[in-house]
DNA sequence: ATGATTGGTCAACATAGCTGACATAATTGA
DNA sequence: TCAATTATGTCAGCTATGTTGACCAATCAT
């Protein structure tokens, strides 16, 4: 990489100009508007992209090490949250398709981080839960994220978690938002 | 998916009680700690993971009728970002290996979206910018995504966006929060 | 001249998504 | 009761995107 191209570090400046000190434009409560300028957007879409790279990552780790990846962590992690669900509530939560599951889960049952019994109501069903093993590696990764988001939030305070939710609850497809809403006892929106 | 398991939505209701009433909490920017419950970073886990679904989905429907997918979509964006970029800044952006990068990259510039031309200082880079082609796809994608950030940005106001962006970069890699720092003229922290 | 850097290339492989077709068992509804 | 629907699994095959390791050529810096 030469000096020339990146000066300052390995992502460099962006080449727009911009107006400068948004400093004040970021915290003005009524000035609407000023962070829509295309540069505060695109920093938005860098931010996410980055952002979700770097809190997978410490995860994506640990599981490669078993020789898992993140498909099997997001089983895992909904398996957890909600024990006893079936095979559609997670395809429905992942929207993936039914074999790209199979795979996953199927391979998560024979090494023992997953275990599934009939359904009572509906025989069809196989309901989903961790074992303990599989729940004590659930506790793990979702105590390294946590962790993450807990020196996030703390760093920052809680008046900027509620924006932080906000908006991210704002980019939700709709479906996915009223989902959520309901998911939360808390209100998201 | 039987409505016993899931009786509201596609996203049933998580398993752990919860202390309730925090919409008080999660505005309350002198009480600390409260939205650090479990709970309330499991939202955050679970916000992340459905937003950057969400948010690259409209795009990846486009890319996938011309038969690019999400690692040409970041390609482009880069070198859109900052034309004259080398192999090697996109390299140390996109945290892939220079294979993966190759196989992507190659085919942006058979298929006419990127072009190079020889480094002026130094010979054996080859820098990256788009062609009118690609500059039209990176417009198009990037203005679809930022429409998404500017609705959900003036949905929620200043403030909100303010959280989200001191949150989501406290969320980052120490290397790369820096990076970014000085990436944009606004200070980010 | 020599060693480091920039970049490309080849082979081989793994993961994780996709489609489409088909099978089985259980449930539900007319 | 019987047909349709649902829940789930499975098979074959494909694609996209990541990985490693080895190696080569051009260029730059000392």
């Amino acid at each position: 990489m030469s000096p020339e191209n990146t000066p300052t570090g390995i992502v460099s400046r962006v080449k727009s100009t911009s107006i400068s000190g948004a400093a004040a434009q970021s915290s003005s409560g009524p000035l609407k508007g000023l962070y829509l300028r295309k540069q505060d957007l695109r920093r938005g879409i860098e931010l996410m992209f980055f952002a979700y790279r770097d809190f997978t990552g410490e995860a994506d780790e640990i599981l490669s090490n078993l020789d898992l990846g993140r498909a099997h962590h997001r089983v895992i992690y909904f398996v957890g949250r909600q024990p006893g669900m079936s095979v559609s509530d997670l395809l429905a939560i992942l929207k993936i398709t039914k074999q790209s599951l199979s795979r996953v889960l199927s391979h998560l049952i024979e090494t023992g981080y997953i275990e599934q019994t009939q359904g009572a109501r509906d025989k069809r069903q196989r309901l989903l839960s961790l074992t303990k093993k599989g729940a004590a590696l659930e506790e793990k990764l979702t105590e390294l994220q946590c962790r993450r988001f807990a020196a996030a939030y703390s760093a920052r305070g809680g008046t900027a978690v509620d924006g932080f939710v906000k908006v991210l609850s704002s980019l939700l497809d709709d479906e996915i938002r009223a989902d959520l809403r309901q998911q939360y006892p808390d209100h998201i929106d």
